[in-house]
RNA sequence: GCGCCUGUAGCUCAGGGGAUAGAGCAUCGGACUUCUAAUCCGAGUGCCGCAGGUUCGAUUCCUGCCAGGCGCGCCA
């Protein structure tokens, strides 16, 4: 008979590093060694001819919805019933026979069509508080990672306006990503690529010097294409400040102090708003240092060594379609110069040269194109596909009354990223943004997001906080001091309320490595709900303070825990935990 | 025509090869001499877009179709 061929569970395989020292990861110990006991239990059941299998087959091994099921409950009968040749519920029996149940498992049970569902002793609950309270702001954070450089680029509007809403919604989940990867222990850097270089740099430098012509000569023409916002003029106005003498200056000259001055301020400008939405870059990555430095020309030379590159109709071409993509590249312009793919290409590169192992971009939905070029540039230049990965966010559609809110570039009715964060603040926009999935179109509720009411959840997440802080706050004046998880008495949290509350905490740590692999940040911000959800049935049910000492001090412990992962699950979506409200 | 995203409760959306498909809002009815009622408790709602296929099992995976959104430049 052939050995058991041993299969890790999960979207964790061979997940060793969880058992980085005690107390590091509750729940994800607790799975290992549990899955450890399954294996054994496969092993000695065949040994001991109460079953028959050549491989064991992948299974599952997870917390059930249904609590009735148990803490942990694997599918391992029902997807090895085929191989072993007898019923589900049959396999099961003969592997829980070889389940010792003692120790921390304190029931083992066979049910429904052949699950068998593990019920976990009470100490694995104050194991988890005592996690919590061991590692503090640092609960839920892990190796996983382990040091791979990352490197996120998104929002990387063009410097020639303000940001809009789906800057904004790029911002958030970018932004939060980070944070994820942060706590996963990648090492990350995160860029906003500047492109002030292009095209849409010299028709924004051309409206800027239309409208400095204009303060003294009305019918100055102003380019049929050129930006119409009023954020031009004013900055018209300041440039001739600065320069008095501008009007007198050459064409020439005007035009390029306008796109380098021009495309700085509105920078400054993009940089600022950014701010004061929690999110700071690392690197502001400017498309025309690359032209400086020569960086394009590098691209042209290793792609003509390489034989990818050919001329047709006076341009240069890059023959992508050999590296997967739809259609091949022009890098060259019949005039001469080059176009935006050659400089994201050289940016692409040069992030690779600088170390980076993954380059993630997080665009809008109008670039899914842009996919299969720069995958192709990826591996023409020596690189892995997957190397580059692209994450496309769908549209955003603000509603306000119920009603969509139109916005049209001409007629100047355009809903900015800072005023929405003006009416609606940051904390609220970052939550919405964070709340649906990235690759889902999302509908902005203007009026829930100011609404500060049950209605909203963002202030509901946040209220459990500062409901917290209050208790915390008054057991202070009361002078009764939290105790640490090991002098209280863990064992009499034993109501429903209280145990769903721990079990829940528990999860963290391997909600943010989910939300982080599958780069799903919205599994935070529902996270967040939910334990703010079970809190605030726990708060009506359960007093903390007005109990015997014993029991306050255990329920002081445990609602010390749920501030802590609370406040980091907060923080990993950028927004606030309020100690009042 | 080709490509991407979406289709789940009246609305906005989670979920996801398995055990009765979930939440909020909206609707209705309860709970404040007690740690913040921005809260809690209770009640109803579903051909999981349609049709095939794979499977012991599909709402989930595959294919086709239908519907909506968006993209397919020597623009970025």
């Amino acid at each position: 008979m052939a050995q058991p061929i041993f299969s890790p569970v999960g979207f964790l395989r061979g997940s060793s590093f969880i058992l980085g020292g005690s107390g590091m990861n509750i729940a994800l110990e607790k799975r290992e060694k549990l899955q450890a006991l399954i294996n054994e239990a496969i092993n000695q059941a065949v040994a001991g001819g109460d079953l028959s299998l050549a491989e064991v087959p992948d299974f599952t091994l997870e917390a059930p919805k249904d609590p009735n099921h148990g803490d942990f409950a694997t599918n391992i009968a029902l997807v090895a019933a085929k191989a072993a040749r007898k019923p589900p519920r049959d396999v099961a029996a003969a592997l829980v026979k070889y389940i010792p149940v003692g120790g921390f498992i304190e029931k083992v049970e066979i049910a429904g069509p052949g699950f068998i569902n593990f019920f976990l002793s009470h100490e694995w609950l104050a194991d988890i508080l005592r996690s919590i309270e061991a590692r503090r702001e640092d609960y839920g954070s892990s190796d996983y990672g382990q040091g791979e450089k990352v490197l996120l680029e998104f929002v990387s509007a063009n410097p020639v306006g303000p940001l809009n809403v789906v800057n904004a919604r790029a911002a958030a989940v970018g932004d939060t990503l980070a944070r994820l990867m942060r706590a996963c222990g990648y090492t990350v850097g995160t860029e906003f690529y500047v492109n002030d270089a292009g095209n849409q740099a010299d028709v924004f430098a051309n409206s800027l010097v239309a409208r400095c012509h204009q303060q003294v000569d009305p019918e100055y023409p102003f380019p049929e294409e050129g930006y119409p916002g009023e954020y031009v003029t004013d900055l018209a106005k300041r440039l001739l400040q600065e320069k008095p003498d501008f009007l007198d200056w050459p064409r020439e000259e005007q035009l390029a102090f306008c796109k380098r001055w021009g495309t700085d301020q509105m920078v400054e400008w993009q940089a600022a708003d950014l701010r004061t939405y929690g999110v700071e870059f690392d690197v502001w990555f400017r498309e025309r240092d690359l032209h400086a430095a020569g960086e394009l020309e590098k691209v042209i030379e290793y792609f003509r060594e390489k034989g990818y590159l050919y001329e047709e109709e006076g341009a240069l071409w890059f023959r992508s379609t050999d590296f997967g993509d739809d259609k091949d590249r022009v890098l060259i312009k019949s005039d001469g110069a080059y176009t935006y793919v050659t400089a994201d290409i050289a940016y692409h590169w040069d992030k690779l040269k600088r170390g980076y192992t993954k380059l993630i971009d997080i665009l809008g939905p109008d670039h899914h194109g842009y996919i299969g070029r720069m995958k192709a540039a990826i591996q023409a230049l020596g690189y892995g596909a997957d190397t580059l990965e692209v994450l496309i966010l769908q549209y955003v559609a603000l509603l306000r009354d119920g009603q969509q809110v139109k916005m049209s570039k001409r007629a100047g009715e355009f809903i900015t990223m800072q005023d929405l964060l003006d009416e609606v603040g940051t904390d609220a926009a970052r939550y919405f943004f964070l709340m649906r999935s990235p690759e889902s179109h999302l509908d902005f509720d203007l009026n829930l997001a100011v609404e500060q009411s049950s209605e909203n959840p963002v202030y509901y997440v946040q209220y459990a906080h500062a409901r917290i802080c209050s208790i915390l706050r008054q057991a202070e004046d009361m002078g009764v001091v939290v105790p640490s998880a090991s002098e209280a008495d863990l064992s009499l949290l034993t109501s429903d309320f209280e145990i769903n509350l721990i079990k829940k905490l528990g999860e963290l740590p391997e909600e943010i490595i989910l939300a982080t692999t599958q780069r799903e940040p919205h599994r935070i911000a529902r996270y967040a709900l939910d334990l703010a959800s079970i809190f605030h049935s726990f708060y009506t049910h359960c007093h903390v303070l007005g109990e015997d000492a014993p029991l306050r001090d255990a329920r002081l412990v445990l609602v010390k825990c749920v501030q802590i992962v609370l406040k980091r699950s907060l923080s990993l979506l950028g927004i606030s935990a309020p100690e009042q409200m």
